[in-house]
RNA sequence: GGUCCCUUCGUCUAGUGGUUAGGACGCCAGGUUUUCAUCCUGGAAACAGGAGUUCGAUUCUCCUAGGGACUACCA
């Protein structure tokens, strides 16, 4: 790395919706990025036309868009190195391709993908394993095997080929991943990684990503573990195109398990256990609809805490980020080795810390969608004190209803359980006189009205359990909610009285 | 099978050649509360195993075991 400034992408692959996996590598890139005041590129993969998926580059913006990551240089954005979608690139890459060859680096092969995939078979049903290497190579159809005169017929005869990187024999590949340090690969393990297709005119990912990253500059590459087996392979491509001196950095991140451990964390997963596995909910081109982290009511910024805090610390006890904050402490040197399990449970937890620290007036705004579903209509004052009184037992805004249904509504039944234990034989005709006194109270706050009830019952001997648990159970039809004379006052006076004046009808 | 990576409470993790191995989520108990939730206090809970180095290893080395990734004309 010389002094260049810092420049980093996240190259998502078209084919679906963004896995969290993919949100977190973008997080680490876009953190490490602007920690060192450097540029975020996104740049679109599409380089299989086979798997190209309508809508999903579109989804990747919306998510990234969604979480706050903002893009410096990308196919909207726009930036000094474009084109920054791969497809829009063909031409460039077909000569990198060819300048390997010319170099000796690689060659053509003209093995159909039937005939390997026979091979594979035969190789199989022996208990091998089939590799187009340096072992195989010069048995099989490619220019390594065939004279110049074989191979320009081929070539004149438009027979179909792909280029094979020519891995070289028995070379100890060094190098360093920023988070394990030295790995060391024996070339001869490796096999010749196709580069490119005549077929369809693209580059597959290894010179695609390896041309794109010299020619815009990246200083580091920060992609998940399952790269790290094809970072020799990489490392010797740079050396093949003579970059070696400006070859980037390179972080393979940890990988996020399934909350069983047992693997990589999918989709399914997230079905089975009930948790999002995509920031934003998708729906498939068949019509197959995934939750997503926004539709299942997380904030943002909450995602990108937990995120965060899979696979990276800040080696204090510091457990609630925000976004500057992330940038200021995040390093590749704090990020752990081993995957980390997802877990459903602490990404609620995240949630309801961020609930927490919303003001009212914009858990109101939140919750009025909510409200309007449920055909309700109330004062926007009203609403944030109700919100007030109960945002300290949710999770996510969705939970406000179920914690807060009767102050904008009368209950419709009564807990079963509750009204058993707590309606007894005297408590009806003391309601009644409640009401009475309720009637005609002329201060309507919280603490007069407790101090009203609680000398009504004293002079008819019952106790203030005893009242408190009936009363709270006319006006919200169970045993919860916040206190009960908060409850009373907010209502209001009419209400109460009515919802107590219809107890009666309890007994039945 | 081959190559590579990884291994501290159930989970996310801190940590050091000598610590009562710390925190968080979750769980349990107690307290606060008229209810539920919050909140507070407390508790159970980990260095995968075996060698070696060392006065002393959870920490350093090796081996074993376990887990994971990759092994396509996908990324």
């Amino acid at each position: 790395m010389s002094s260049e400034s810092v420049r980093v992408r996240f190259a998502p692959s078209p084919t679906g919706p963004l896995h969290i996996g993919g949100v977190r590598t973008a997080l680490f890139n876009y953190l490490f990025a602007k920690q060192h005041g450097g540029s975020f590129i996104l740049r679109i993969e599409d380089t299989d036309s086979s798997r190209f998926v309508p809508g999903a580059e579109a989804y990747i913006n919306a998510s990234l868009q969604w979480l706050g990551l903002k893009v410096d240089e990308g196919v909207e954005e726009g930036g000094p190195y474009g084109p920054y979608k791969q497809s829009e690139r063909k031409e460039i890459y077909k000569k990198y391709a060819d300048m390997l060859v010319d170099r000796g680096w690689a060659y053509y092969a003209f093995d159909t993908p039937e005939d390997l995939e026979a091979m594979r078979t035969v190789a199989e049903n022996e208990k091998k394993s089939f590799a187009y290497d340096l072992h195989s190579r010069n048995d099989l159809n490619n220019s390594l095997s065939m004279s110049a005169d074989e191979l320009k017929e081929c070539l004149d005869k438009n027979i179909p080929y792909v280029i094979r990187f020519k891995m070289p024999e028995n070379i100890d590949v060094e190098a360093t991943d920023l988070i394990r340090g030295k790995v060391v690969f024996n070339t001869n393990t490796l096999d010749d990684k196709v580069l490119y297709k005549s077929a369809d005119e693209l580059p597959t990912y290894h010179l695609a990503n390896i041309v794109d990253d010299h020619l815009m500059k990246i200083s580091h590459v920060i992609r998940g573990e399952e790269w790290l087996p094809s970072l020799p392979l990489h490392v010797m491509m740079y050396r093949a195109f003579g970059w070696s001196e400006t070859m980037p950095a390179f972080a393979h991140l940890p990988l996020i398990l399934k909350p069983n451990g047992k693997g990589k964390l999918s989709k399914r997963d997230g079905d089975k256990e009930g948790f999002p596995v995509f920031p934003l909910e998708y729906t498939s081109p068949s019509g197959e609809v995934s939750a997503g982290y926004r539709e299942s009511g997380y904030f943002p910024e909450a995602v990108n805490n937990l995120l965060a805090l899979l696979g990276w610390n800040s080696g204090t006890e510091q457990e609630l980020f925000t976004m500057d904050e992330l940038i200021k402490a995040f390093s590749l040197e704090r990020v752990n080795k081993s995957g980390a399990r997802f877990d459903p449970d602490k990404a609620r937890w995240f949630n309801q810390q961020y609930l927490q620290q919303k003001s009212d007036s914009e858990l109101a705004a939140l919750f009025m969608p909510f409200l309007k579903q449920k055909g309700v209509e109330a004062d926007r004052a009203y609403l944030e004190r109700v919100v007030a009184m109960v945002k300290d037992r949710v999770h996510f805004v969705s939970e406000l209803w179920e914690h807060s249904f009767f102050f904008f509504t009368a209950p419709q039944e009564y807990d079963a359980k509750v009204v058993q234990k707590r309606w007894k034989d005297e408590i009806p005709a003391f309601m009644e006189e409640l009401a009475g006194a309720f009637e005609s109270f002329p201060t309507w706050d919280a603490a007069s009205l407790k101090e009203k009830a609680s000398e009504l019952m004293q002079s008819r001997g019952l106790s203030f359990g005893a009242v408190a648990n009936a009363l709270r159970l006319v006006l919200t039809g169970g045993a919860f909610g916040p206190d009960l004379f908060m409850i009373v006052e907010l209502l209001g006076q009419k209400e109460v009285v009515r919802r107590l004046s219809k107890a009666k009808s309890l007994l039945d």
